[in-house]
RNA sequence: GGGCUCGUGGUCUAGGGGUUAUGACGUCGCCUUCACGAGGCGAAGGUCGCCGGUUCGAAUCCGGCCGAGCCCA
């Protein structure tokens, strides 16, 4: 027989998988394992990334099953939002504004079923034990109407409101537009060095004088947002600070008085080290308005042009608002310098049009009250890693506004609403009309119930993450079936990536929280990204990115979960292809040994009475099974690999195995077929959650005609079956014997399988009978009394350092230069003497470790001697 | 700029007060041995990012700096 052919068997069961269903969760079965799988996104097909995180959710899933769990591991994508309306876009060339509403949404959905077909044909050849049974898609109306039915509740316990809030627009295509949407050029811009008076004149550093009064000097790209500068900022410890902070200077043109504060965010290298702050300019506006609390003000209008605030520039274009405004600072002597430089703006992606921030009417759910609570109630999770904890408690102490909900856009849930277009009166859906689209759909009340005016649906869409933070919801079967809910919510498990902490994890909390006054899950497993070989994150155009199909046509799918394997929860890693090589090899080793027992064993061997070599092996692989039930509860799956790798290749495969063929093949050795049968499975069981397909193959193979369950997915996990330290610390020296021997063996050009005359071992040892049967020695004889040897003294830090503080380094130095003289002298004397200074101090055989060093020709293995004759 | 994390042979990684730092991939040498040459036995290769501090002792703890990743609505 040859080779592991992985090609052919991860496709046999692929296939096998479908048709047996043993993912299947049964909603009346307990004790239930759930987890809150991340609904993929279902914008293309799956990078790499992806892939492993889904394999260590599977891990999970597979783990939980053997355990005992009625697992519930959804099929599940994210259907809504942005994203998806961009691609759509970008594919077709045209903007959601040029066809029909529900044209376009017809699009997305189309574009989406095509993405999510392929995404199931991936996870199958990947190996994930998702059900599809309990398959959902949150652009369903089965879906949208827990997010409808969710708002409506949260709006009659008064914690949502409409207010003003800044969004991102291009003023040529007359849209919002998501970050997402916004690309960066670096341009050429004018920055203009500009006099703002003092309301007093006063002297200072930093301060100059002219005619008109005392000044200082403020540098800005966009002059004609004058108009509404709010506040002016410098940085704490920049000199001239002292003199301005708390005085007010009068804005040149409008001659608006406002106050100087001191700010860390400035940054004193950018023009003149002091920043005009208006609303909104940018991004970093923003923050200081509501950190100052500063009203908001914005003097430009939709379509591109300054409103009234701009006073005369009325009505003209920003870029030309910019010129006038200019032109009429260097009139009035208020413009010091104009200096070219290049500067990072963001534009439309579509027209190249420079984005603006408008104000627009937004839909908010409260959170700032709400802040206590939901850390209490993040802190009743445990979190794996622990500290990704911090990161959620961080950003929520961090919040300065309320969630906007709502979106200006088409592909997502409809907000649930009808507002009175005379009175702004709001009339919500009721809960038995959801799923509803006020687009289309007709409103509960013909008439506003306040002025009876005409009712219109609401345009606006919820954020996409209102309808990924109720999957713990939705899949507990909330406001379906009340019993399954009682019975299923919390959930177990939520798995999810650390950038998603701030959105997914804390919208979830925080949502769930409202609506059930309850944490949503009892676990969260953060996981780590996924970075290129070179150690940088994956990009397109970096030419970095790995395809996991090309990664498993070339390799396996098991090859690409041992990689995800050796991946660290919580971390990043860069993809690495000797890992793929390494996890072949190791299904490789793995196979063999399988094959090995596989044809040894003819009938289920039954427990006879154990050689040592047989309790070493059994004892060692109970310990690997206590520490690999560890780890995989605590979610260290790379640990428990590392773990079970070990052991199979070393000790079992190098040592084991080698020790006890002679018993098989001269005699078939019951005790010894049993051993390497328990282990043989136990081994099997303990790599398939992370390798599914060839351990599947290989329970079919050799163990499944004396096994009961159909599968080994389906199987029970290993528990450790013997606990005898005794044999391990003997069948320890009779491993290390036959190792060094074998080294030995080796370094004479001789097989392992070579026949010895006789070896001499000085000292008692237990199972010589196993070492004459391994190395094929004629006789193994014990001997008293040994060969001569050399003794040397070794230092023992821990003992010195504690004892002899200060004085220990030199200590230290003086046993180390003479070690055979250290030990020669303690073993006649008692003590060594070591001269400090003129103290004179003993070192006894508590400090000291004395090793037996073997002279040429001779063998040592741990205390024992050994000589070989050919 | 802020929060969290990471920096260990050529590459990737384990370890997280006790001096001889783990393993993998790669490299080199020897060995066709009855499960496996995708194997076995060996070897070379590291001032544990840099600078200070604490300590008898620091890769490990503390502080600063440098570099990388994620997030900052």
């Amino acid at each position: 027989m040859s080779a592991y052919n992985a090609k052919e068997v991860e496709k046999k069961w692929q296939e096998k998988w479908q048709e047996m269903k043993i993912y299947r969760f049964d909603k009346n079965k307990q004790p239930v394992y759930s987890i809150d799988n991340p609904p993929r996104y279902a914008s293309g097909a799956l990078h790499i990334g992806h892939a492993v995180h889904y394999t260590h959710i599977d891990f999970v899933a597979r783990y939980k099953r053997m355990r005992g769990y009625n697992v519930f591991f959804p099929l599940c994508f994210d259907v809504n939002g942005i994203p998806i309306e961009e691609r759509v876009e970008r594919k077709l060339g045209i903007t959601r504004k040029d066809i029909d509403r529900q044209e376009f949404i017809k699009l997305c959905k189309e574009f989406a079923d095509e993405n999510i077909e392929e995404m199931i044909r991936q996870f199958i050849i990947l190996g994930e034990s998702m059900d599809e049974s309990i398959f959902y898609r949150t652009d369903a109306e089965y879906y949208r109407r827990l997010t409808q039915i969710s708002f409506i509740r949260l709006y009659k316990k008064g914690y949502i409101y409409k207010g003003k809030f800044p969004v991102n627009w291009c003023p040529r295509c007359m849209t919002a537009m998501a970050d997402a949407e916004i690309e960066h050029v670096e341009r050429k811009t004018k920055l203009n060095t500009l006099k703002f008076y003092l309301t007093k004149n006063i002297e200072g550093k930093g301060i100059k004088r002219d005619e008109k009064g005392s000044y200082i000097e403020i540098a800005t790209t966009r002059p004609e947002m004058l108009a509404t500068c709010q506040l002016v900022a410098i940085h704490p410890e920049d000199e001239r600070a002292p003199y301005l902070a708390g005085k007010e200077v009068i804005v040149p043109i409008y001659e608006k008085e406002v106050k100087i504060v001191e700010d860390e965010n400035v940054d004193p290298e950018f023009g003149t080290g002091i920043v005009m702050i208006c609303t909104i300019g940018d991004k970093e506006d923003l923050e200081w308005v509501m950190k100052y609390n500063l009203p908001i003000e914005i003097c430009i209008n939709d379509d591109g042009t300054m409103n009234e605030l701009a006073g005369k520039y009325e009505g003209m274009k920003v870029e030309e608002a910019r010129k006038a405004i200019i032109e009429d600072l260097r009139k009035n002597d208020y413009l010091v310098t104009q200096d070219e430089i290049e500067q990072s703006v963001g534009v439309c992606w579509r027209c190249k049009t420079p984005i603006e921030f408008i104000q627009a009417e937004q839909w908010f759910l409260k959170i700032l009250p709400f802040k206590d609570k939901i850390l209490q109630v993040a802190k009743e999770m445990k979190w794996y890693p622990e500290y990704m904890f911090k990161r959620l408690e961080d950003w929520v102490n961090s919040l300065k506004w309320d969630w906007v909900i709502s979106r200006q856009r088409y592909f997502a849930t409809p907000i649930p609403v009808w507002e009175c277009v005379k009175c702004g009166e709001v009339v919500l859906a009721t809960e038995e009309q959801c799923y509803v689209d006020p687009t289309i759909d007709p409103p509960p009340l013909e008439k506003c119930p306040k002025c009876g005016g005409e009712l219109k649906g609401c345009e606006d869409v919820f954020d996409t993450w209102m309808d990924s933070s109720i999957t713990p919801l939705y899949n507990t079967f909330w406001q379906r079936d009340d019993t399954l809910f009682k019975k299923l919510y919390p959930m177990s498990l939520r798995p999810q990536a650390h950038d998603i902490i701030r959105t997914w994890a804390f919208y979830t909390i925080l949502r769930c929280y409202l609506l059930t006054d309850e944490k949503p899950f009892q676990e969260v497993m953060i996981d780590g990204f996924i970075l290129a070989p070179d150690g940088r994150p994956m990009h397109t155009s970096l030419g970095n990115v790995v395809d996991p199909l090309e990664i498993i046509k070339e390799y396996g799918s098991d090859a690409l979960r041992y990689y995800a394997a050796t991946c660290k929860l919580g971390e990043d890693n860069p993809f690495r292809y000797k890992d793929l090589i390494r996890g072949i090899r190791l299904m490789n080793k793995l196979w063999n040994v399988e094959r090995f027992i596989g044809s040894a064993v003819e009938r289920k061997p039954s427990e006879a009475e154990l050689h040592l070599i047989d309790k070493w092996i059994l004892s060692l692989y109970s310990k690997v099974v206590k520490k690999v039930t560890e780890y995989m509860e605590n979610f260290e799956y790379s640990n428990a690999m590392k773990e079970v790798e070990h052991f199979l290749w070393h000790e079992f495969a190098d040592h084991y195995i080698e020790m006890v063929k002679h018993r098989i093949y001269e005699e078939k050795d019951e005790a010894a077929l049993y051993t390497l049968y328990v282990i043989g499975l136990g081994i099997a069981k303990l790599l398939a959650p992370f390798l599914p397909f060839i351990t599947e193959e290989i329970y079919h193979r050799f163990y499944r005609r004396f096994e009961d369950e159909e599968s080994i997915h389906i199987s029970s996990w290993p528990e450790p079956i013997l606990s005898d330290e005794k044999a391990e610390a003997a069948g320890e020296i009779v491993k290390e014997i036959i190792a060094v021997v074998r080294e030995w063996k080796s370094r004479q050009g001789m097989p392992l399988n070579a026949p010895l005359k006789k070896i001499i071992l000085y000292g008692r040892v237990e199972g010589k009978d196993i070492i004459a049967g391994t190395l094929k020695a004629g006789e193994v004889v014990e001997m008293d009394g040994k060969p001569e040897a050399i003794k040397k003294a070794k230092p023992k830090y821990d003992m010195i350092g504690p004892h002899f503080r200060d004085k220990s380094r030199k200590i230290i130095e003086k046993i180390l230069k003479e070690p055979e003289n250290v030990a020669e002298e303690i073993e006649r004397k008692g003590y060594f003497a070591v001269e400090i200074g003129s103290e004179e101090i003993k070192i006894d055989k508590e400090f000291v470790e004395v090793i037996e060093e073997a002279k040429e020709n001779v063998l040592k293995a741990k205390n024992i001697f050994i000589a070989i004759e050919k």
